[in-house]
DNA sequence: CGTCTCTATCCTTGAAGAACGTTCATGCAGCCCGAGT
């Protein structure tokens, strides 16, 4: 197929040139290649499957992880002039979805969670259409969330190959060899097209610094933010955390705080959200909840609080500063006792042994398998654990909705040794995280290395370990300008933007 | 000495009621039946 891609890109999206790596991610997708794009954040992912659905006609499906996200993108493309674009989701009542689907053929891109997916019925309809792409936005995920959080995510290759094996494009914006390695994997296609590029931010200064108590780590929050004021985010593994120190930082700063996490009501969510994103909020003390599909550009620190429980997820929370170029800082506060907590996390994520040993034998007894939260609560489990497990034994054909065999002694070997490998993996990841804060060469180099081979130089003071020097930082941004504008303008700005619900 | 923890989605298989499109499978015990000794 030949296609005028300039052409193309200006009659749909009005732009004369392609950022890096869309041109060559849209002809790869275009000439029916399997791909795998790892393209940094703000070079426009979701161009390289927006315009191949537009050239190449029939329907796209997009397989995104948060349902915020798809309908921020599906709002954003029928402000542009997209109609033919749909979300499936939990959200829709009956007869919307009853509608959506009797003409889904009609749409030429349709978001949907991996769970949905996974509906009998829609996955019946979606055989006999014409699927011309399947696209996973966020694919790390699948890496990341698919082993034991949301295990749906492993089951997207069932889904591709029910589909008739649709050309597959996984985009993400981080992603190691090992978890390229492992998305390719999960999704049984190990020829992907990699189109990958540098993930190194230029623009962002490191900094580390060991202190002795969580007290400590607050006072010293105080002091950095007193001198600096700009948008800031500081990261917590904990929620109970993030807003104890929301409240502290509320009542000894001048900048205006509040905090976000998981347990909130949808609707505080939002609305914390939109007021960070509109400058009515200057810190933001979160948990990992916050930040996926974040487009606020002018975030100038990053603080964690707490240790992240691999590097991975620490370079995509520092990734959300400096997104339109401009300098940037992050920096990490731990103490000596920190890796209990993320230590914690890893055993509440995964079953021990004897778990899977006590569920094996009830197995042997039991005719059917009991519901998810009487088995979780029978075994003392938790959601991950229990998804783990489950997703074990139906991948080896033990359990099939109510049905389940006795699972023979070669296969409860083989997912013994599953869940070690797991266990060591995400050690192993820890491991590489304690390593890398007590590091003391260049940290820049020691982040990046596992990701790319060439780390360029930064446009801004490397790291404490070269020649940054926190103390001496300042920022101050200028508030004025937003507090000048009138209510006409901030009304439109937030019409603009838009509300979920 | 005791502390004590993150992330999201979906309610899918219905069965007597209007609007194209589609249609399928699991394990096992126990029973019945017919063939071979």
């Amino acid at each position: 197929m030949r296609v005028d891609l300039y052409a193309a890109l200006k009659k749909y999206f009005g732009f004369s040139s392609f950022r890096e790596g869309q041109e060559e991610v849209i002809r790869d997708v275009l000439q029916g290649k399997d791909v795998l794009g790892i393209l940094p954040t703000g070079t426009g992912k979701s161009l390289c499957y927006q315009l191949p659905s537009k050239v190449m006609g029939g329907t796209t499906l997009v397989i995104s992880p948060l349902i915020s996200l798809m309908v921020d993108q599906v709002k954003q493309l029928k402000s542009s002039g997209f109609q033919s674009v749909t979300a499936l989701n939990s959200f829709m009542d009956k007869e919307e979805k009853q509608k959506v689907m009797n003409r889904l053929h009609a749409f030429s891109l349709v978001y949907i969670s991996p769970e949905m997916l996974q509906n009998q019925r829609l996955q019946q309809r979606l055989q006999h259409m014409n699927i011309k792409l399947f696209v996973i936005d966020e694919a790390h995920c699948i890496s990341q969330w698919g082993h034991e959080f949301r295990t749906d995510y492993l089951k997207l290759d069932q889904t591709i190959d029910l589909l008739k094996n649709p050309p597959v494009l996984a985009l993400s914006a981080t992603a190691t060899p090992e978890v390229q390695q492992d998305i390719m994997n999960k999704l049984r296609r190990p020829h992907m097209k990699k189109r990958i590029y540098p993930m190194d931010k230029q623009n962002i200064s490191l900094a580390v610094e060991e202190h002795l108590s969580p007290e400590e780590k607050t006072e010293r929050i105080i002091e950095v933010l007193t001198k600096n004021q700009a948008p800031t985010m500081i990261y917590f593994s904990s929620r109970q955390w993030a807003e104890k120190v929301s409240f502290e930082l509320r009542d000894r700063l001048k900048q205006r705080v509040a905090f976000y996490h998981g347990g909130m009501e949808q609707t505080d969510r939002m609305l914390v959200q939109q007021q960070f994103m509109n400058n009515q909020l200057d810190v933001i003390c979160c948990t990992s909840a916050f930040g996926m599909g974040l487009d606020k550009k002018d975030i100038r620190i990053v603080i964690h609080f707490h240790l992240p429980p691999q590097l991975e997820s620490f370079i995509q929370e520092i990734g959300r500063a400096g997104r339109d170029g401009e300098d940037a800082v992050s920096l990490l506060l731990f103490t000596r006792q920190d890796h209990h907590l993320p230590q914690r996390l890893i055993q509440s994520e995964l079953p021990e042994k004897k778990d899977l040993n006590r569920i094996f034998s009830f197995l042997q007894k039991e005719r059917e398998v009991p519901e998810d939260e009487d088995i979780m609560e029978r075994f003392q489990l938790s959601e991950s654990q229990w998804n783990f497990v489950k997703f074990k034994l139906e991948e080896e054909g033990m359990i099939r909705g109510r049905w389940h065999q006795k699972v023979p002694s070669a296969i409860q070997q083989k997912i013994e040794q599953s869940l070690e490998n797991r266990w060591v993996y995400k050690q192993n990841k820890l491991t590489e995280m304690m390593k890398w804060i007590y590091e003391t060469d260049c940290r820049r180099t020691s982040l990046y290395k596992p990701f790319q081979e060439v780390i360029r130089k930064p446009h801004v003071p490397c790291c404490d370990a070269c020649d940054f020097k926190l103390d001496e930082l300042s920022f101050c941004e200028d508030y004025k300008e937003y507090k000048k504008s009138s209510w006409e303008e901030r009304l439109s700005l937030i019409f603009s933007q838009g509300v979920l619900l």
